[in-house]
DNA sequence: CGGCATAATTATGAATTCAAAACCCACGCG
DNA sequence: CGCGTGGGTTTTGAATTCATAATTATGCCG
């Protein structure tokens, strides 16, 4: 898991449609995000062998893209390769998700300190725009985790460390495979935007330690309830 | 890039031979760790294109595995897919290694940290043996770095977070890519094994923060020597 | 009737084949 | 003499085919 530095996305592809031709991009890019969204949508379910014949059929290409894709998957940490065996959807256990977490923490932590020190005046600006909106969306739990998702990794963005950036992209894809990635259930979602606001006013006062400390604390306050319901909510099924 | 939990490592093919047919183990992972072997040893040179069709002829294999392979490696990093052109190996700009440089501080200073809180007493001892083989190899530069890798690895595993483990592995990798990655150049040698001497102080009295703040100042230290040179160096070359 | 051996089926791994885009070089025209 | 155009070659992208390991099913024997 290091890290591609991913050079300029285009981005000229729709998200989803069940079985479109698709168009320009390698194949198997575009293949590998479908998968990734299946994953995310939990239409391919952690643990679950993932049949690449019938897969394959269902996009209209041929096993070839597929494979190539899985393989870039299984690099990404999201599906798991097991020799001779095919591919399955990786399974987070309890731990994983602690040190995930613990890692987006230290990561984002740093990059709200750089970004306190070093961003420019618009910049701070987009940060602004896109911390207002988020607090428009407090009753909205999908917009709400959308924006929330959009303003850190544009944070990381603005901290200007490539590397930091796909790595932490990569851990956040990771952490959507747990089915409480929400980190924030009912009630933390008003802690959230507090938290938020409070590392707005560090980052707009320059004050990188302070910065960071609370991005540490926002992460610390997920943890909780992202880690609770993993270890509480399944004494029946499994 | 995030972050393949690697499983376990059976490692049971050997490190290089030309032509050998390989036997075991998913091909395209051999082919891929044959691919970073002639990467690091220079054999594929940064910013050069790749002749998957020549490579392939080489290894003896068709060029299925071989494109699986590059895939992987240009997940990890390694290498660059230019659509339509092909695969380059990776290019590491001065700010590359600075970006990189300091993650790899930030990670291996928690995982230190973590160490000197949790670690066992075996754990410690461990790093004690390797540390101690380290002290007798100041004279012998390519062992001296080997066991330094060995050391650092070492610390990550007993930290016990496989995804920062995974990661700082991939990120070691791509530091590889520059020729500068020794990071220890004459001189530099002996301060770093002071600083190696410091540090097992501090895990050895269980001092965190005081592991932390050592193991950061050691990249620190060795920042200045891999950066420089690799700024006023190539006034004649490219 | 149950368990093990073996055959048939299925899925994965890898090579080969086919299609199309990019590259290269020569030629011709302005 | 320079630049654009055309065809031929090379190389990438993707589908298909082939080989082999794993799984399932079948049937024989205890």
């Amino acid at each position: 898991m290091a890290r591609r530095p991913v050079p300029a996305p285009p981005d000229t592809y729709r998200a989803e449609a069940p079985a479109a031709p698709l168009s320009s991009r390698p194949l198997y890019e575009q293949v590998a995000e479908r998968l990734r969204q299946q994953i995310f949508a939990r239409a391919l379910e952690p643990g679950h062998w993932i049949d690449e014949l019938k897969l394959a059929a269902d996009f209209g290409i041929s096993r070839t893209p597929m494979r190539e894709a899985l393989k870039v998957l299984a690099v990404e940490g999201l599906v798991t390769m097991k020799p001779r065996r095919g591919a399955y959807v990786t399974e987070m256990s309890a731990d994983d998700v602690a040190q995930v977490y613990h890692l987006l923490a230290l990561l984002e932590s740093d990059a709200a300190a750089e970004v306190a020190t070093h961003a420019s005046d618009a910049q701070r600006a987009e940060l602004v725009a896109l911390h207002e909106r988020l607090e428009k969306q407090v009753r909205q739990r999908a917009a709400f985790f959308a924006t929330n998702e959009l303003f850190h990794l544009r944070l990381l963005s603005i901290a200007g460390n490539r590397w930091r950036a796909q790595i932490v992209a990569d851990l956040r894809k990771v952490m959507k495979l747990n089915r409480h990635h929400s980190l924030l259930t009912r009630g933390r979602l008003a802690d959230s935007l507090a938290e938020h606001r409070a590392l707005m006013q560090c980052i707009n006062k320059r004050d990188a330690k302070a910065a960071r400390r609370l991005m540490s604390a926002h992460f610390g306050g997920g943890l909780a309830a992202a880690i609770a319901p993993a270890v509480a909510s399944t004494p029946t099924s499994r």
